[in-house]
DNA sequence: TATTGACTTAGAGTAAACTTCAAGGTATAT
DNA sequence: ATATACCTTGAAGTTTACTCTAAGTCAATA
């Protein structure tokens, strides 16, 4: 059992954003002590991991609730799932190789100005 | 000179996200045609496509305002761009490579869902 | 036992990037 | 000439993902 701030620590998320994620019902169901304090599991942990996962990898908060609820409901939805997340590295690979042309013309455009940049100076020191 | 339409075309922006450009100084003085409507010049579409470029990338349009901003100040700012510009080459690489790792790891929970998915529906037919 | 600090909740506030609205002017096809 | 579609503005509204506040509870330490 792991308290939200060690929770914290594992995930790099803040406080606010796991009770937040809690509520917008990414997980859900995270189980309390005596005195009314969450306590994660080793599954909430791993459950995190994933929700981070894809997070970072640009799935909005109501899709990754969807892929939760989906999660919580056992292996009858494990296709799905399986589609849903090949959806989504499809959709990611994609975005990172316009990604890559952009950073291309960004590093032309770095290129074209040292240049430009050093005739200025030239210009400059006459 | 091209009309707004012209520009939403060849930059995939729509026309409230251009007029809204123009208010946050991204691209500022934009000439009219004598019934007061916009008129894109072949350099304003050249700032557009670095504007897509650097917004495509991640950064703020904050950050490209004050890119653009010293791109009008002219070549006493080509050093300034030049580093702002490398810096963010670098921040995108990074980006990229921390993506590619989630997207490991995705890649991984798709193998094992699909294996999982294989083991369900062998013992779903017996 | 008292105090300090972290935890709880519901709900309000914030920032970024649009997006829509209302009221009116412009261009063009019939 | 007039209808229709598109343009103008300033301002208000929306969405996403937090982030903070207030009022109160709980745990640990001097």
């Amino acid at each position: 059992m792991y308290t939200i701030h060690e929770a914290c620590k594992r995930t790099g998320l803040t406080a606010h954003t796991l009770r937040y994620y809690e509520k917008e019902k990414l997980l859900p169901n995270v189980s309390r002590s005596a005195g009314g304090f969450r306590q994660y599991t080793d599954e909430d942990m791993e459950s995190l991991a994933m929700i981070c996962c894809l997070k970072n990898t640009g799935m909005s908060l109501q899709d990754i609730a969807r892929f939760m609820e989906l999660a919580r409901e056992g292996d009858q939805t494990l296709r799905e799932r399986c589609e849903l997340l090949e959806r989504h590295r499809e959709s990611v690979l994609a975005r990172m190789e316009e990604m890559q042309r952009y950073l291309d013309k960004v590093t032309g455009k770095v290129d074209y100005f040292t240049e430009k940049l050093r005739e200025f100076e030239k210009n400059q020191s006459k």
